[in-house]
DNA sequence: AGGAATGATTGGCG
DNA sequence: CGCCAATCATTCCT
């Protein structure tokens, strides 16, 4: 008898909101199909089933699904608690008013009205299970899916190899969709990684070339060696820096101001690295990155002017490390 | 613990 | 659509 009375919690403005939080159980799978559609008695037998995610097709979040599921089972006995309480009490207060109807006189308008209070508080109550149930949900999607939540850096093997490929193409680090593929094989990471990668290696070697002198004398002289290059001379032409023995870091230093995007603009660059730079820079076309990915794409001078891609940054000097010179390499064989 | 390094995401642009 | 720049969030390193 107590399931006749349904038209009074009919609260207008929260209903709205309790939809959307059905709604978003229900599609995350933590309630059920059915979930309250009869009365109080019908989620019973549903706590301990494991299965039942749709379409929750995971590739590796079984954490994330064991996760999940507890917070479905936790909604769903916290749930049932709550209906069997609403149950009872009903059932109590019920009880109590025909008790008392034998005393005084107790319109069943009453009693109605009694029990549709007490199914309204506890409808609040689920409510605010909901909710939290909800937040859980959230928070658990935004530590699992979210991707940058789970970086692992690449191995050993993925890093040689993008740096090898950005190194030795240096002047046009914009490999093309197969380069990508052949990478992301050789690296064993997503294609996309590799993008990734690239973008944020362009963006970041440019942003602080001194930062990096070190891996691109490494990554430099490995290629040079690697491809046992064409002559004596072949040492130089892995260009200013790759000659590590010399020094440490190459010191040589770049007016950041500089260079502008033209071809030939290579002119304001220290009096010494000048004449190097500007036939490097013409060797190469004097493609920038930024310019065209082009026909530049010869079997890789490995070295490139500064003036090119990243030319176009203005903000640079000034974030360059305490006292660090901006140093690009350039030459200082001499 | 705190900062540097680093992979991933987002918004804007051509 | 790919790229850049900024930003986020985590991991690594001291």
């Amino acid at each position: 008898f107590l399931l006749s009375i349904h038209g009074i919690q009919e609260e207008g403005p929260p209903n709205a909101q309790l939809m959307r939080l059905d709604n978003m159980l229900l599609a995350e799978g933590v309630s059920r199909p059915e979930r309250r559609g009869r009365g109080g008695s019908a989620a019973a037998a549903n706590t301990a089933t494991p299965g039942g995610c749709p379409n929750d097709n995971s590739l590796e979040h079984s954490d994330y699904r064991a996760k999940l599921s507890q917070i479905r089972q936790i909604y769903h006995s916290e749930l049932e608690k709550y209906e069997q309480a609403c149950h009872e009490f009903t059932t109590h207060v019920t009880n109590l008013l025909r008790e008392q109807s034998r005393m005084r006189p107790v319109s069943p308008k009453e009693i109605e009205r009694m029990v549709g209070v007490i199914h309204g508080k506890f409808n609040a109550i689920q409510m605010q299970l909901k909710q939290s149930t909800c937040e859980a949900v959230m928070t658990l999607r935004s530590r699992f899916l979210d991707a940058r939540r789970k970086r692992r850096n690449f191995s050993k093997q993925a890093t040689e190899v993008l740096n090898e490929y950005f190194y030795s193409h240096l002047s046009n680090p914009y490999p093309s969709e197969e380069a990508k593929e052949e990478l992301a094989r050789r690296g064993g990471i997503t294609v996309s990684q590799v993008s990734n990668w690239f973008g944020n290696k362009r963006i970041r070697y440019k942003k602080n070339m001194g930062k990096f002198q070190e891996e691109a004398t490494i990554y430099t002289t490995k290629m040079a060696v690697d491809t046992t290059k064409i002559g004596g001379l072949g040492s130089q032409a892995s260009c200013c820096p790759a000659q590590g023995p010399s020094f440490t870091h190459g010191d040589l230093l770049y007016g950041g101001s500089g260079g502008k995007a033209g071809c030939d603009s290579a002119a304001p660059l220290s009096p010494s690295a000048g004449s190097w730079l500007l036939f490097w820079v013409l060797l190469e076309g004097c493609g920038g990155w930024t310019g065209h990915p082009g026909p530049s794409d010869a079997q890789s001078l490995s070295f490139q002017a500064q003036g090119s891609w990243q030319g176009a940054t203005p903000p640079v000097s000034t974030a360059s490390p305490a006292g660090d010179p901006g140093g690009i390499n350039s030459d200082a064989s001499n």
